[in-house]
DNA sequence: GTGGATGGATTGTGGAACAATTCTCGGATC
DNA sequence: GATCCGAGAATTGTTCCACAATCCATCCAC
């Protein structure tokens, strides 16, 4: 029951989801009164919610230009990309490694609910969540807290390229398309999860 | 000449250096009231310093305890290390594909900056940071500004670590391994980055 | 000793104000 | 008409002060 959150996390947790969510449009300009006068609170805590955004990558910080919501361009997401592909691969080599050459049942039972997610069919959010879940299962497998850490940091942002674009997946073939991944680390590899992520990069760049 | 710059970006520079070079030791409280007194600025912009060098993993801060310096422990070398590993692993790879094969004539540059400074011998503080810089241009050579930028954000915590531990490097040795590094990277391809960092994290942790 | 009360220190937040900077827009100039 | 310019508005950066919430150390009762 406990309120056990601060005010400036509160406010940081609802515009990060007014932003993934598309309520704040990207480009919005986010001023500090307002949104003090609007949520009862006083504009130094607003503030500090506004830098916790813009370093989770939701949000842009122009000294004496104030905070809007991120926009986003091809580049941004072909660098976000090479970033996710980065950490996954090295990630997936260590998980790898860990488990003598097998991926462990997390990860296995992250890729049963994204099978289970697009079969249901009710509506994208769910999918793109259990996708989520599954890249980041594969990657915190590897043990190691700081890659993992980094990888979790890039969520919001994907999301924010993901509600924009919408893409059009055929749900079948994600699914089965992400067991046959798991099924090819476990048989070649932590480098066949480049190809799949840079695909996966290049589908959504083809919306921009 | 213009003092371009806001209050909390010069106080978290002020405290950024004091913390590298040791002046605060890991494990010191950095108090609200105390740092706004004796800079004479208001408690609200210590507090968004505070934050900042947080983010930049120079401190932790704990909701309601309080801030202070970062200390490291074996598994934060070791974590720190993997992440390394991850972003630099890849950043090479772009790198080299970027060149058709080998490193750009900056990243050389790099390297031969770091063999003067360690010839030079004036001083250790030269040395490691020729010896970033170097690893800096390899992965800024990959074009990948966002893999570059998350490498760049862990220069701070390496440096931490580094003038808690004044390693016994052999300079001599430290120059010609780099140099060796270059040729297997442009022969062997990226990977054999992967020895090379996690062999540099191992001398550390030893130190532990 | 163990298990609280209690008071001091520190953080979290609010409110008002002012300086510094950027933005806006109506004129003056060409 | 287009461009430059300056005054005022809007917004951010910062200070000061206050108070509630939380944590911490110490002392007391048992």
């Amino acid at each position: 029951m406990s309120a056990r959150t601060t005010a400036v996390d509160a406010l940081t947790r609802e515009l990060r989801e007014r932003v993934l969510d598309g309520t704040l449009p990207p480009g919005t300009p986010l001023r500090e009164q307002r949104l003090a006068t609007e949520h009862g609170l006083a504009r130094h805590t607003v503030r500090a919610a506004l830098r916790a955004l813009a370093a989770e990558g939701l949000a842009r910080v122009e000294p004496h230009r104030g905070v809007r919501v991120a926009g986003l361009g091809r580049a941004d997401l072909e660098a976000l990309g090479e970033l996710r592909v980065a950490l996954e691969v090295e990630g997936a080599r260590l998980a790898l490694a860990r488990h003598g050459g097998r991926l462990p049942a997390a990860v296995h039972a992250a890729a049963r609910d994204l099978a289970r997610a697009c079969r249901a069919a009710d509506g994208f959010a769910p999918v793109t969540e259990a996708h989520e879940a599954l890249h980041h299962a594969l990657v915190a497998a590897s043990g190691s807290p700081r890659i993992a850490a980094a990888h979790a940091g890039l969520a919001g942002e994907l999301r924010l390229f993901l509600t924009q674009l919408r893409p059009a997946y055929d749900l079948e073939e994600l699914a089965t398309q992400h067991g046959e991944l798991l099924r090819a680390l476990e048989r070649d590899g932590a480098d066949v999860l480049r190809a799949h992520v840079a695909d996966s990069t290049r589908r959504l760049a083809a919306l921009l």
